[in-house]
RNA sequence: GCCGAAGUGGUGGAAUUGGUAGACACGCUAGACUUAGGAUCUAGUGCCGCGAGGCGUGGAGGUUCAAGUCCUCUCUUCGGUACCA
C-alpha cells in the first residue's frame, strides 16, 4: 500500500464512481421519510472562495450522515444569478453580463465538483434563466391581481452626472463612486409588494420557529417592530383639514406644544399656502429632498425644520399649537406627522431649545422635580402625572390607557398599533433582472402583460451603457409595446427589473420540480419535499433574504398554492470568514495575491506602490478579500481541505482566514492512513468484536472499546443536534490516538478483534467528512459498494462506562487534590478518601470543617469548606 | 444612531444544567530515526516563582461552597440597517 493518501488518483475515482452510480440524484419516495438539505445559493461572482467552501462542507456533511441514517434526502444546487456585479464586470471587462455570468458558473460549478460535495446536479437551476423568472413574472401577474403589488412614488439614489440610479453600495461617503459626483435623491414610480399585510403574521410566528436561532428571531421581530399606542387626530386650526398622528406615549398628550410633518407629507404644501410661510417652506422641502430621507440616513443631518404658518388645536387641551415641517420627520413612519413633546423626548426637546417652543412636563419623575427652564435634557421615564387635567397624580402607566379612552370617548383618536416594517420596494433601475411584466399604456395606464405572453425575455445581447446605467429603455425592440388592453401601438414596456431578492425567495420551491414547465412548481414534489428541513447559510442574510422568503410563502399560501408558510423549518446561520483588506493607492482593492510581502508590509504586484492593509471584514468580491481554494485543493486534495474548514471552528463562529494548521489536518488523514495500512497488514482473518464491553477480557481491548463507543455517541450527537464537527473531529482524534497506543505485533486476537471494529467505525465516521478518503480505505478493506449506502455507526449503551472513577477534590473551591476510586462507592466512602488524602490533609490541617460538598456528574467533585 | 453577535495560552479552539479552565490541533523546544526533511516517532509546552505556592477566560463590581458559564455596569471588534448578495 503506498505510504500517503494520494488525493488527485483516489479523489476523482470516486467523483467518477458516484457520478456513474448517480449515487445522489433523487425522485419523490412516499415509503421513505424525506430530508431537504440546502445551503444558500451562490452569486456566481467568478471563483468559490473559502466561506463557500465552509458553508457547503458543512452541508455536504449533514446530508451524507442524513443519507447513512435512512432518509431520502434532496440536497440541490445552483445560481442567485442575476444582480449588479455582473453589470460592473462587464463594464469593466468589456463583456457582457450574461456571458460573464454563464462564465462564471461553468467555472464554479467544476470547482464544487472537486470538492466532491454531494449535490443532484439535475436538479441544477440558474435564476437567469427565463424558464426559471417566467414563473416569477407570473406570480407577479397573480400579486398584482390580488393588490398585493402596487406602484407608489419614492426616492433613489441619483448621480446627475452619470445619469444613473446608484445602489447604496455605490454611494461612498454621499459621492457616486465613478465620477465622486455629490449623490441626489430623486423621485420615481415604483413597484411595491405589501409586506406590510403580513406583519403581524411574520412577527407572530417568530415565536414558533423552534429550529432557527433565537437571535434570528428576535433580529426579525426588531425589524418588524411592533408599536402599541394610539393614532390620535389634531383638528388644524381655521380649516376642516385633520393631522392624524401617531404616538406610542399618549399618555403626554397634555405636554404637546407643537407638531411637525415630514417633508413628504400631502398637507405641508397646501397649509403653508398665503400664510408668508410660503417660500420658506419651499425651500427647505426642496432643501430636504437631496438629503437621504431613510431612518438611517436621517442621522446623518442637523434637525432643523420650519413654521408652516399654521396652528392646529392639541385635542386633550384645547390650544392651538405650531405646525412644523422638519426633517427628522419620515413619510415612511406612522402617518408621516407627529406630536411633539418636548418633555418626554430628546429630539423634540432639541428642537424645541432651537425655535425656542413651550417645554411643558406632564410626567414628574419620582426623585425631584422638572422644570422646563432648567432641564437640560427630556425625561422618557415613567412617573406621575402633572399638568394633564384630571389625569394629573396618575401613575403614568395607568395614564396610558385612560387618555386614550378618554380621547377615543371625545372622538379624538383610537388606538392603533404601528409596524416598523416597510413595504417592499422591488424596482430596480437595471438591466440585468427580471424585467417586470407590465406596460404603460397613455389610454389604460398600468396594463398587466397577458400570461400567454410570458416570459418577458431579458434581451441577452444589450450592451451596458458606459456609466452604469441600464439600456432597456434605450432598446426599441424591448421598450416599444402594443397595449394589451387597448391596442394603442405607442404604449411602453415597463424597463424596470426585480429587485434580485425576488428571485432568492422562492428558489428552494423550485428545486423540488425545477424542469416544471407548467407552474412554479409541481404541487406534488413541493408537496413531498418541502419545506426545507435544514437550511445553511451566513449570518448575514438574518433579516432580509429570510423574512422575504417567509413573506413569499405566505403569498404563495394565501393564493393557495401552498398548504404551509414556513419555509425553513430549521436554520443554522454560519459565520464569516472574515479577512483583512488590501488596497493600493492605485488599483483600489487587491486581490490577496496581487499583493507581495515587502519588508514589514505588502506592495502592489501590478504598481509596486506600498498597499495599505485594512480591517478584517467578511469576504466579499466587491472588497476583493477572498481566498481562492484552488491552492489548497491542488496541494491537499478535497477531504484535507474540507476537514481543514470544519476543523477550524464550529460552523456559528465567524474565522478569520489563516491556513496555520492545514498541516494538522493534512498529518491527521495520513495518520488514519497508515494505521489502515498497519492493521490491514497485520490484521487478517479477524472480524470486529460486537458484543458488550463487560465480555472482553483484555483491559486495553476493554477500555479502547469502551473509547470507541464513547466516539460513536459524541460524534452522532455534535452532527446531528449542535453542527459541532470540531469536537466530533477531535472525538475521533483522540480515538485514533488510542488506537496507535496499541502495539499491534504483539496483540492478542481479542484485542485485534477491538482494533478492526474501531477502525471501520472511524471510516464511518469520518465519511461525511472525508468521503474520498473513506471509500478508498473501506474498498481496501474489502468491502463493496459504496459507503455512503453503509449504516451510520450505533454505540451500545452497555459500553460506554468505565468501573473507575476520578475523584477531584477541593478546598475552598480550589483543586487540591485527585485520585481514582471504584465507580460504585458511596457518598460516605468519597469524603473519607478525601480526607484521607495526603495533600488535603496539608490543606486542611486543623481548620474546622464547615461542610462537605460532594457532586456526582461527568466526574465526582468533593469540596471541602473550613 | 438602532438591532444582533463575539472576546479564553504565542495561534485556531475545548469545557450539558455553574463543578478539574486550556480537550483536540497549530506553533515552539528537546530528543530518536534518516543522505536529506515541509516525512515519521517520543517527551515537554497558560503565566510568575528554584520551590511551597500564587495568578489567570476583554475590563470593573456582585451573587455562590464553587463563575468562562448567572447578575449590573463598561470597553473593543464584527454583521445587518431595507438598491451588495
Amino acid at each position: 500500500m503506498e505510504e500517503r493518501y494520494n488525493p488527485s488518483a483516489v479523489e476523482p475515482k470516486w467523483q467518477e464512481y458516484w457520478n456513474t452510480h448517480q449515487l445522489f440524484k433523487v425522485d419523490e419516495d412516499p415509503s421513505r421519510e424525506k430530508y431537504y438539505l440546502l445551503e444558500m445559493f451562490p452569486y456566481p461572482s467568478g471563483k468559490i472562495h473559502i466561506g463557500h467552501v465552509r458553508n457547503y462542507t458543512i452541508g455536504d456533511v449533514v446530508v451524507r450522515y442524513k443519507r447513512m441514517k435512512g432518509f431520502n434526502v434532496i440536497h440541490p444546487m445552483g445560481w442567485d444569478a442575476f444582480g449588479m456585479p455582473a453589470e460592473n464586470a462587464a463594464i469593466d471587462n468589456n463583456t457582457h453580463p450574461a456571458a460573464w455570468t454563464y462564465e462564471n458558473i461553468r467555472s464554479m460549478r467544476t470547482q464544487l465538483k472537486k470538492m466532491g460535495f454531494s449535490y443532484d446536479w439535475d436538479r441544477e437551476i440558474a435564476t437567469c434563466r427565463p424558464e426559471y423568472y417566467r414563473w416569477e413574472q407570473w406570480l407577479f401577474l397573480k400579486m398584482l391581481e390580488k393588490g398585493m403589488a402596487y406602484r407608489k412614488e419614492s426616492y433613489v439614489n441619483w448621480c446627475e452626472k452619470c445619469q444613473t440610479v446608484l445602489a447604496n453600495e455605490q454611494v461612498e461617503q454621499d459621492k457616486c463612486w465613478r465620477c465622486s459626483q455629490v449623490v441626489e435623491q430623486k423621485k420615481l414610480w415604483q413597484w411595491f409588494f405589501k409586506i406590510t399585510d403580513y406583519a403581524e403574521d411574520l412577527l407572530v410566528h417568530c415565536d414558533q420557529l423552534p429550529g432557527w436561532p433565537d437571535k434570528v428571531t428576535v433580529m426579525q421581530k426588531n425589524w418588524i417592530g411592533k408599536s402599541i399606542g394610539a393614532e390620535l387626530k389634531f383638528k388644524v386650526d381655521g380649516s376642516d383639514e385633520v393631522l392624524n398622528v401617531f404616538t406610542t406615549r399618549p399618555d403626554t398628550v397634555f405636554g404637546a406644544t407643537f407638531m411637525c410633518l415630514a417633508p413628504e407629507h400631502p398637507l405641508v404644501e397646501s397649509l403653508s399656502k398665503g400664510t408668508g410661510q410660503e417660500a420658506e417652506v419651499a425651500a427647505f422641502v426642496e432643501k430636504v429632498s437631496k438629503q437621504e430621507r431613510s431612518a438611517d440616513g436621517i442621522e446623518k443631518y442637523d434637525k432643523e425644520g420650519v413654521f408652516i404658518g399654521a396652528h392646529c388645536i392639541n385635542p386633550a387641551t384645547g390650544e392651538k399649537i405650531p405646525v412644523y415641517t422638519a426633517n427628522f420627520v419620515l413619510m415612511e413612519y406612522g402617518t408621516g406627522a407627529i406630536m411633539s413633546v418636548p418633555a418626554g423626548d430628546q429630539r423634540d426637546f432639541d428642537f424645541a431649545k432651537k425655535y425656542g417652543l413651550d417645554i411643558r412636563v406632564v410626567v414628574q419623575p419620582e426623585d425631584g422635580a422638572l422644570d422646563p427652564e432648567t432641564m437640560a435634557e427630556a425625561y422618557a421615564g415613567r412617573g406621575t402625572m402633572v399638568n394633564s387635567g384630571r389625569f394629573d397624580g396618575m401613575d403614568s402607566k395607568d395614564a396610558l390607557e385612560a387618555i386614550t379612552d378618554w380621547l377615543d370617548s371625545q372622538g379624538h383618536g383610537k388606538k392603533a398599533v404601528s409596524y416598523r416594517l416597510r413595504d417592499w420596494g422591488i424596482s430596480r433601475q437595471r438591466y440585468w433582472g427580471t424585467p417586470i411584466p407590465v406596460i404603460h399604456c397613455d389610454s389604460c395606464g398600468v396594463v398587466p402583460v397577458p400570461e400567454s405572453d410570458l416570459p418577458i425575455t431579458l434581451p441577452e445581447d444589450a450592451n451596458l451603457l458606459e456609466q452604469g446605467g441600464s439600456p432597456l429603455p434605450t432598446l426599441d425592440y424591448f421598450a416599444k409595446a402594443t397595449c394589451p388592453a387597448c391596442g394603442r401601438e405607442d404604449a411602453k414596456r415597463d424597463t424596470d427589473t426585480m429587485d434580485t431578492f425576488v428571485e432568492s425567495s422562492w428558489y428552494y420551491l423550485r428545486y423540488c420540480s425545477p424542469r416544471c414547465d407548467t407552474g412554479m412548481f409541481d404541487p406534488k414534489a413541493v408537496e413531498y419535499w418541502a419545506p426545507v428541513d435544514q437550511y445553511i447559510g451566513g449570518v448575514e442574510h438574518a433579516v432580509l433574504h429570510l423574512l422575504y422568503s417567509r413573506y413569499f410563502m405566505r403569498v404563495l399560501n394565501t393564493l393557495g398554492l401552498i398548504d404551509f408558510k414556513e419555509p425553513f423549518t430549521r436554520l443554522l446561520t454560519q459565520g464569516m470568514v472574515c479577512k483583512e483588506t488590501m488596497t493600493c493607492p492605485e488599483h483600489g482593492f487587491l486581490f490577496p495575491e496581487q499583493a507581495r510581502k515587502e519588508g514589514d508590509g505588502f506592495a502592489c504586484t501590478l504598481c509596486g506602490s506600498e498597499v495599505e492593509v485594512g480591517r478584517v471584514i467578511k469576504m466579499s468580491k466587491s472588497k476583493k478579500n477572498v481566498v481562492d481554494p484552488n491552492e489548497l485543493l491542488e496541494r491537499y486534495g478535497a477531504d484535507v481541505t474540507r476537514l481543514f474548514c470544519l476543523f477550524a471552528a464550529p460552523p456559528e463562529r465567524d474565522l478569520e482566514w489563516s491556513e496555520d494548521g492545514v498541516e494538522g489536518s493534512n498529518r491527521f488523514v495520513n495518520r488514519v492512513w497508515r494505521l489502515a495500512a498497519t492493521c490491514m497488514e497485520k490484521i487478517t482473518d479477524v472480524a470486529p468484536y460486537a458484543g458488550p464491553a463487560a465480555g472482553l477480557k483484555g483491559k486495553d481491548a476493554k477500555a479502547l472499546y469502551i473509547k470507541a463507543n464513547q466516539t460513536i455517541q459524541k460524534v452522532s450527537n455534535d452532527i446531528d443536534k449542535s453542527f459541532h464537527f470540531n469536537t466530533a473531529i477531535s472525538a475521533v482524534m483522540e480515538l485514533v490516538n488510542a488506537m496507535y497506543g496499541v502495539d499491534v505485533e504483539t496483540a492478542d486476537d481479542e484485542l485485534k478483534s477491538v482494533l478492526i471494529f474501531c477502525l471501520e467505525n472511524v471510516l464511518l465516521l469520518l465519511s461525511p467528512i472525508l468521503p474520498h478518503f473513506c471509500e478508498e480505505l473501506f474498498e481496501r478493506m474489502g468491502h463493496t459498494g459504496s459507503i455512503l449506502e453503509k449504516q451510520w455507526p450505533e454505540f451500545r449503551e452497555d459500553s460506554l462506562t468505565t468501573d473507575e472513577m476520578l475523584v477531584v477534590v477541593q478546598v475552598n473551591g480550589k483543586l487540591r487534590s485527585k485520585f481514582t476510586m471504584g465507580a460504585d462507592e458511596d457518598e460516605e466512602a468519597i469524603k473519607a478518601a478525601a480526607m484521607a488524602d495526603e495533600k488535603i490533609m496539608r490543606h486542611v490541617q486543623d481548620k474546622p470543617v464547615r461542610k462537605i460538598i460532594v457532586i456526582r456528574k461527568k466526574q465526582t467533585l468533593v469540596n471541602i469548606v473550613v
